[in-house]
DNA sequence: ATTAGCACTCGTTTATAAAGAGTGCTAAAA
DNA sequence: TTTTAGCACTCTTTATAAACGAGTGCTAAT
């Protein structure tokens, strides 16, 4: 257990090393923070500090800068959230009050203004949309053969895809099982349309509309597949550059780190998080070995009572956590109160 | 004008400064490439070249370097195109020759192919489609006021957009409207329509058919000109870091590089050619100072007879101009014979 | 016209020294 | 017992100088 002076000085160095990039030394301490007790008291409590392992040196002669298992004690025991300036809820309120269409434009804007507000990279994941409902579902011929298959779902998303009718067939000898398709399952939601079409329900209702309904269904199937497509925005990816402390920037490194980012499925496991507020992870806790001065900062959200949704920040281990933390869950929040609207 | 020998030893210099990224001496010209006379000889010629301002020195005791001027002079009058292997012309007919839904698609997929095979970065503008044409146009109903306007074209790609009828309107009331759009429109150009709309033609003849046409109008306007946005795809776009010759690069410059590619407008402006073949520009030649370490070679090609589309590569000034510029062609000339498909 | 020879240039590497920031320890002060 | 002043010591950073080497330009010989 930490006495209340280490822990000040824990936090006082993890404070100025986040401003300066610099390892801080006991006299700098002391004199920037004005400190009532002197440089040779901080070193012994600094030695303790390192023994604990929650500072070290880069080096015997230099100053300390916070371990990861030092950031980690920060984090859980002595961060106290920043109050965001009523001036940035504003912001984020009005901004993402807006009119969006599309669901996926609201959280492709959001994504990007998160990283704007932060100098961070922020992930937004939409959840599996458990409660998505369908609108309408629609061909439209093309000519011939060529049919135009279209979804529309509750978050304003439409999914088409074209394919080619078998040569006996005709679109108008469709037109009645997608009129029955719209009867049946319009406002329903999308996974459970699914399952029916698994659990041959569905197939025996259609075949009394459908000479051949395999391949219909196949059709069908895929469109309602893809509407519920997970998706993944990200918002700043260059920011993801601004680790180095200096100017320049290992060629290797960067490009590994940006690829790793253009694969929506190691973003998703990147942001991935239970908890119920923001979830904080960095360096060796985070799923990929590439990632070791980073942290990642988590929260969930859910779109109209579909859990699962996570807005996240990721960034350089020396990061104001505080107010970044801060900043992501009132971003949450907002997302949470709007996306009711999404249903 | 330039003796045979002096265009021998310019080329031989780009040769081997492709290969090394080291500033090339006399002598290592001479062991690495057998050349029958001397070192000396070497030396004069180049400090012929060097009067002639197409090679330079980094400092007074270095070897040499190709100048921008340089590397103009051996595209325009050196520069023997590579042959393309037969395994890779059938490779790129074979991947483009693959079955796309739609024109976007194939377009980002040959990007991508591109820019791995060249470890470049690739571009490739659609071009404004003038014979893009109308394949069907439909209005689904979604709930009360909400309609979904839905535009397929023939390159497969489907516009569409959510929008709020008036509260007098219904959509059966369009409905009549919407049948003489399939009838009168479908197989026309786009363009075309865009110009009747324009022209007071279309809106009389509809006015007969709908109470308020304006709004209706505004609307289907906007779908048109959207299907026919320009569309700019990239591939290899962390390819661009690849300029620097050591493992480090500049943060500042990286960041502005990989920024300049997120704008579709700058890359379009970049990619533009008027030429019939494979235009380079290097250095100041490009419209941007960002870029005046790279170069950009851009082929044109047509889509279904609508000429204006480019394929393009970017990379650094130094690169294998030969092999790449004939990899371009071969690939422009692939797009021209498949995109005859999407008409 | 070509080439061998050689002095010279200038960036790069290696070596050495001085400066500076910060520590750890000891002994005195509180 | 806790805190602090003092100081030697460590190790990076910066500065300075010397040795190295790739490559040039010029001159004189071929």
């Amino acid at each position: 257990m930490l006495t209340d002076r280490q822990q000040l000085i824990l936090a006082a160095i993890i404070y100025e090393y986040t401003q300066t990039a610099r390892a801080v030394g006991s006299k700098t301490l002391h004199d920037q923070l004005n400190l009532e007790f002197s440089p040779a008291t901080i070193r012994n409590e600094m030695s303790f500090l390192e023994e604990a392992e929650l500072i070290k040196k880069l080096h015997t002669s230099a100053g300390r800068i916070p371990s990861k298992a030092g950031y980690r004690y920060y984090l859980d025991h002595l961060m106290v959230a920043d109050q965001v300036s009523d001036q940035d809820v504003a912001l984020i309120a009005q901004q993402i009050r807006g009119n969006f269409h599309e669901l996926d434009d609201l959280l492709g804007q959001t994504a990007r203004q998160l990283a704007d507000m932060t100098g961070l990279t922020a992930l937004v994941l939409k959840p599996k949309a458990i409660n998505l409902k369908i609108s309408s579902f629609q061909l439209i011929q093309l000519e011939r053969q060529q049919v135009l298959a279209v979804l529309a779902t509750s978050d304003g998303k439409v999914t088409s895809q074209t394919f080619r009718l078998p040569k006996e067939m005709t679109v108008s000898s469709l037109t009645d099982m997608v009129a029955y398709i719209n009867a049946q399952m319009v406002g329903r939601p999308v996974q459970e349309v699914l399952s029916l079409m698994n659990s041959e329900e569905l197939p025996v209702t259609l075949s009394r509309n459908v000479e051949s309904p395999a391949a219909f269904l196949q059709l069908f199937g895929e469109v309602l597949a893809r509407s519920v497509e997970e998706q993944v925005h990200i918002g700043g990816r260059l920011n993801l550059l601004e680790v180095a402390d200096d100017a320049y920037l290992n060629l290797k490194e960067a490009r590994s780190v940006l690829e790793l980012f253009d694969s929506p499925q190691a973003v998703r496991q990147l942001a991935a998080t239970q908890k119920q507020s923001v979830t904080i992870r960095l360096g060796q806790e985070l799923p990929t070995t590439l990632l070791q001065d980073y942290a990642i900062l988590a929260a969930p959200f859910s779109v109209g009572g579909d859990d699962g949704g996570v807005i996240a920040l990721v960034g350089p281990i020396r990061m104001p956590y505080a107010k970044v933390a801060r900043l992501l869950s009132t971003f949450a929040k907002a997302l949470d109160t709007k996306l009711l609207e999404y249903v």
